[in-house]
DNA sequence: CTCAATTTGTTCGTATGTATG
DNA sequence: ACATACATACGAACAAATTGA
């Protein structure tokens, strides 16, 4: 059933529990299956189900009981989620509550990681690297790779404000196409430490170029997200003849 | 720098390691750095490491030589990508080579979990689930929940065929929103054994909910996708104003 | 009130795997 | 290859609190 994996036992037991709660099987006030049931379920022994279940009452997730039962706690406390941006409106808007930090900024003429699509590379990039946190917790890492001959029409407002809305308005720069690529990766030694998870922990990576008329990556950035703060939301109506 | 979690140490150095191969950190042919460096790089002690680049050799990734080095292989497989589709057009498309197989079909008066804007509920759905599976990999879990009365409609169709791309041709069927939304979670011990991942694993839930003219769910669906195998990819410019 | 059943809480001993020096 | 330390996992037994008959 288990196994497989060289997580510890109770780590495992415990996530599949805490989703539990999470997820709205067992609401609050439900009283979870005794131990014993638990260990068999499972197929470990009722102290490694024992150690589950107290890492959610340390979380404060459950309460428990000695003769009566372990219950679900009444205020499980809320997710709270990013919204990830897929069309040009979302792209825009600046995020409230959000604090963008920049981290190094610099030129360079190393290329950004293409794809195919994304468009051939230009001489010179201006470098920033940026961390976006809410409520002083750190959500995304940004690298952007900016044209340089685009960065020195306004370099300082590049650097103190969001860069897409900049490009959207400033004259003489035509986005001819914009495409974004998301895939699920995993967290290096920098990244974790900078977003404040585990190495090895689940993220979000998100690829971003845009191309002039001459079909030159002229912005290129890969955004690395919190895998468990993302929400993304579609219009899936777009595209559809009226019938 | 490591630590925090409790997967063993020398499985955490073999994930990192590993990922540089597969980005492209260190392509083929690459020389990578001795066991000495990589035990100070990560903080551990050699033979962890050595432990770690046995791992990657055992994948086949490297070749070692005594008194030479350790080296990136040349043929690093390529990974296989499921493309997420989030517009109409894409949500008709046929996939090549995909094999679906149902697993369970029933009719329910349970409502599917519905989230803000999904609309009411029926009265009563026909329930079914179905496994998507490619060169005989499973990939897809889908729980599909359809207005009975939809479902009455053409019921050897949608037994046997996508429901989609039926709804968008069936007479009488009105779709006035169609909307998803994608969150990354992790595989239960159900989901986890139908996808052939590690419990715990990560994957991709998405949300579909579709709502006719009255305001009413009468089809939502909940997509689980292995996260490894995810790719979606996005014009960004939809919406946007002719400058 | 007492007793038995239930369920959590605790301790001991042992075996195995991981990590370091 | 060896010695040491530590965490994980198991089984078994017993203690303590709660409930209901």
């Amino acid at each position: 059933m288990l196994k497989e994996s060289s997580v510890p036992l109770y780590l495992q037991v415990a996530s599949l529990l805490r989703r539990r709660i999470e997820v709205g099987d067992w609401p609050a006030g439900h009283k979870i299956p005794k131990l014993e049931d638990l260990a068999r379920e499972f197929n470990v022994a009722r102290i490694t189900a024992r150690q589950a279940v107290s890492m959610l009452h340390s979380e404060g997730l459950i309460w428990r009981r000695q003769g009566k039962g372990t219950f679900v706690s009444d205020s499980v406390p809320d997710r709270r989620w990013i919204n990830l941006a897929s069309d040009w409106p979302t792209l825009l808007r600046r995020l409230e509550g959000t604090k963008v930090k920049l981290l190094s900024t610099f030129d360079t003429i190393e290329s950004p990681r293409l794809q195919a699509g994304d468009g051939t590379p230009v001489e010179a990039y201006h470098h920033s690297r940026r961390l976006h946190s809410k409520d002083k917790v750190p959500h995304l890492l940004i690298d952007i790779y900016l044209d340089r001959r685009v960065f020195m029409k306004a370099p300082d407002e590049f650097k103190t404000k969001l860069i897409i809305p900049i490009l959207d308005t400033l004259p003489g720069v035509q986005i001819a196409t914009a495409r974004q690529t998301l895939t699920i990766g995993t967290a290096d030694l920098e990244v974790a430490s900078l977003l404040d998870i585990a190495a090895n922990d689940p993220v979000v990576e998100v690829h971003r170029a845009f191309t002039n008329e001459a079909g030159e990556a002229f912005f290129v950035a890969d955004l690395t997200y919190r895998a468990d703060f993302i929400k993304m939301e579609f219009d899936l109506l777009h595209g559809r003849d009226v019938k």
